[in-house]
DNA sequence: TGTGTATTCAAACAAGTGTTTGAAACAATC
DNA sequence: GATTGTTTCAAACACTTGTTTGAATACACA
């Protein structure tokens, strides 16, 4: 077996039972009897288990992030003209990246629930790399959030963004869990479907009127 | 020191470590050192790992969820006579409760951190009983919310839900992450300021026209 | 005051953890 | 074919984990 091999089963096997079972509760030995590898070979090709929840990560985000980029700098481009681009389209190359790659290539459903996972985990000192590059992203789609919602105050886009981002690790946890809650009848079969669903909902969260203090809701 | 004393003070260490660290990254050791008590104790008086973590769920979810009953109650009284509830209060009635513990007694913050981890975790045997407690309160919301917003199909209703729960989870979880990641521009002093923002949000979710299938957003 | 129950405590248990080691097996290069 | 460097493997390391035990203490009620 090739090198390269035997660090995808890893990372494989890594990301399935990390998502699963969480970073603690999923044990090198699980993960490396599960890609049919030596004890030692997670030391050996990643340096530790917490160099391989890095790996792990790196693998996915990137490409995530860099489409999330290209469908945003596309749009910007697309609307270069006129005077703002509709959230809907910014919501969909912010969301969609990562949903979709629940009904890409297998595995990758798996580090959808990590990813959410990840998000949800309060303070990893671990995951601050992984935290600045979601920054990254959140700093770069942030302005134009504002440019096509332009009566929100910035406190108020602050708060709705971080709801939408709420509803997408939500979601993105989920992935197994709707159908049963929802007694088999909703499902992420159709996950395009889903994503329209989503950014439905969210577009419409964030063109809200805007609240008043101390308004009784 | 009294039995309760003990039982009161495992229960706070507990929760806040769990909050902190996840089930499986918080030590008995850790908890019971914190809490000042013997490592024993925690198996004399709640019978081990696994039974602490549900003591420690069940001495506060059981009053959020009364509360939740007793808003949605008193809404239906209060709108009997007309034809439907408007959506918002029936939002607050399942938001507020969770969130304003955030900001009540010490020590119950943590366990709104730890509610969202339980609620983002997604296969937990240990949690089944819990789950099948909030799946209580979302069966008896879903008619009401079904009954404020007439127009949404069953499928629609069940996502659009879906989205308001991954909205409160996200915020609850991110109780000191959301002052972070906005440097300092928003953060959670005013709870009664952020359920009404979540509120308005979630509600202009839920009232967004049917998307329809196949259709490009 | 004495008896019995409830609670604490230190110590040990077996099992599992991440990590390290050093020798094997393999591949490729000269 | 010998000699590199790379990759695998079994074994051990030191340590932490949840749990159990049995004696010591505290407390209540007679």
């Amino acid at each position: 077996m090739s090198s390269d091999e035997t660090r995808n089963q890893i990372l494989d096997s890594a990301e399935a039972l990390f998502a699963e079972r969480g970073f603690e509760g999923a044990s090198l030995r699980q993960i490396m009897t599960q890609a049919g590898a030596n004890l030692a070979a997670g030391h050996y090709h990643f340096g530790g288990k917490d160099k391989l929840l890095m790996a792990v990560l790196e693998r996915r985000i990137g490409p995530i992030n860099e489409e999330r980029l290209r469908m945003l700098e596309e749009l910007e481009e697309k609307y270069a003209k006129r005077k703002r681009i509709p959230v809907e389209p910014v919501l969909e190359a912010l969301l969609a990246p990562a949903l979709r790659m629940v009904r890409s290539e297998q595995g990758a459903g798996n580090f959808v629930v990590l990813l959410g996972r990840i998000l949800s985990d309060p303070n990893k000192e671990l995951l601050q790399q992984f935290h600045s590059q979601f920054d990254e992203i959140c700093m770069r789609f942030m302005p134009v959030f504002r440019n096509s919602l332009p009566n929100l105050t910035d406190d108020e886009a602050m708060w709705r963004l971080f709801f939408v981002i709420g509803t997408m690790a939500h979601t993105m946890m989920s992935v197994d869990k709707i159908s049963f809650v929802s007694q088999g009848q909703c499902s992420m079969d159709d996950m395009e479907d889903v994503i329209a669903k989503m950014v439905r909902f969210c577009a419409a969260g964030l063109k809200a009127p805007v609240s008043v203090k101390g308004e009784t809701v």
